[in-house]
DNA sequence: TCTGGGGTCCTAGGACCC
DNA sequence: TCTGGGGTCCTAGGACCC
């Protein structure tokens, strides 16, 4: 009998704080914490903040007393940054393995195929120990059959003393073990709604979880749930995949600093995300066909009510050019305005995506379009040297009151560029998610 | 007056992840 | 006062066709 292939998952430590302290010895012995792009939410933390029983996306208003009388630095984020960092230790495991076994899996996170050996143990502590002394990055390792075994006995490692940032859970006759002393809620693809749901069918651990019979789950967890019961079996059902994938979509969405009402700050606004999105799409070689754009007002503060709502435009041709898609953007603006709200968020989703190299010729307009293209192009390449929106088109104003705050910002002029929304770096930009 | 049913495509909404 | 952002996949249900 053919044995079954392990994976490993390598996942950074406290990735965005990690990146911050690598950069910055001060942060060292102190706790930190890094903030979302409006200030608004605590990202990442380090293990001192952890224990401090903050949880992921608390908002910093609530325990920024507490943070402060620990001594906490209090950081913005800087993407730039963290992409750099997740390129370093990408290129370390494929210098290492090949890079027809690594699946980038997320910014701070990577599958990797590790054939049958017997000795993972070995392996792991090898990874974990050339990642730390080449990107200063302090990661943990988990081996199993399937990905989702591997996510837990990754999370395991993390926690564990005695595994110490490395669990082999692929000759390991514990698993069971593991999956009794591990709540539902703490598999992948098990979120808060499907736990309860669970949990009202009396299944409290992953143990009882793998034990339940898949087509029953799949009645109320859909596919995803039979999935995952297969996994914890041992069963792969989600392959690695390896191959660079171009994105589905591309958004750019922000809160505001403070509320606005007025349409042309509103459009400004919306011009000024589409720009940023185009020049990501531009840079993967991308072009779209459905733009939709969404407008709230604050959720937390619905007066007169809350209003959520979103338009998508459909156009006939693909295109990748910044003026003919102001012009579907200010369609669906249209359409969603009102002009007796003010707004608190706001954004862009361009879809449909497909190669500028497969479009269909159009009709009439051919030699302009790919005049324009190239003109996109070069403004891209231009603003991508010189600093961002050094070329715009006139339609794009100077930014705003909607401007996000960034008020704890390391000062880090290189990576405040363009570049961070490219989903640049040169070996993986395609495949990347961002956080 | 009687008023099918199977297939396909599309979309909004829900759930998840990092 | 202050509450993130970028993605993916799945399903139910409606529209439409024959």
């Amino acid at each position: 009998m053919v044995k079954n292939r392990a994976i490993a998952l390598v996942d950074c430590n406290n990735f965005f704080v990690s990146c911050e302290r690598a950069v910055n010895k001060d942060l060292q012995n102190r706790p930190v914490a890094v903030l979302s792009n409006n200030d608004g939410c605590i990202i990442s933390r380090s293990e001192e903040v952890k224990k401090l029983g903050v949880q992921m996306a608390t908002p910093l208003f609530q325990v920024r007393e507490l943070l402060e009388k620990y001594n906490t630095a209090i950081i913005s984020c800087n993407h730039g940054l963290y992409r750099e960092f997740s390129d370093k230790v990408q290129n370390v495991l494929v210098e290492d393995l090949g890079d027809k076994v690594v699946e980038l899996y997320s910014i701070d996170e990577a599958f990797l195929d590790v054939g049958t050996p017997d000795k993972l143990k070995l392996l792991g502590d090898h990874l974990k120990s050339k990642i730390l002394k080449e990107t200063q990055i302090p990661v943990s390792v988990g081996f199993a059959t399937t990905k989702t075994l591997a996510k837990l006995a990754n999370k395991i490692a993390k926690t564990s003393e005695k595994a110490n940032g490395v669990l082999d859970l692929y000759n390991s006759p514990y698993t069971d073990l593991a999956l009794q002393r591990t709540d539902v809620r703490n598999i992948w693809g098990v979120g808060s709604r499907y736990a309860a749901h669970l949990k009202n069918h009396g299944i409290n651990t992953a143990y009882e979880l793998k034990n339940t019979d898949p087509e029953q789950i799949r009645s109320y967890l859909h596919v995803f749930g039979a999935r995952t019961v297969m996994e914890l079996n041992g069963i792969k059902c989600l392959p690695l995949e390896i191959t660079e994938k171009d994105n589905k979509s591309i958004a750019h969405t922000r809160t505001f600093g403070h509320t606005i009402s007025s349409f042309c700050d509103i459009k400004n606004a919306i011009f000024y995300f589409t720009t940023r999105a185009l020049e990501k799409m531009r840079w993967n070689n991308l072009s779209t066909k459905t733009v939709t754009v969404f407008l709230k007002t604050d959720r937390f503060n619905p007066v007169p009510y809350y209003y959520s709502n979103a338009y998508s435009y459909n156009s006939v041709y693909h295109s990748d050019i910044t003026s003919e898609i102001y012009k579907w953007v200010t369609v669906c603006l249209e359409k969603v305005f009102r002009p007796e709200l003010r707004y608190k968020r706001a954004g862009i989703v361009l879809s449909e995506l497909t190669s500028v190299e497969s479009i269909s010729l159009r009709l009439y307009e051919q030699v302009n379009f790919e005049r324009w293209h190239k003109l996109s192009k070069l403004i891209d390449e231009v603003n991508l040297r010189y600093g961002r929106d050094i070329i715009k088109l006139a339609a794009l104003q100077d930014k705003g009151g909607w401007q996000s705050q960034s008020t704890f910002r390391s000062n880090d002029e290189n990576h405040s560029t363009s570049r961070e929304h490219l989903g640049l770096g040169k070996t993986f930009s395609k495949s990347v998610r961002f956080l």
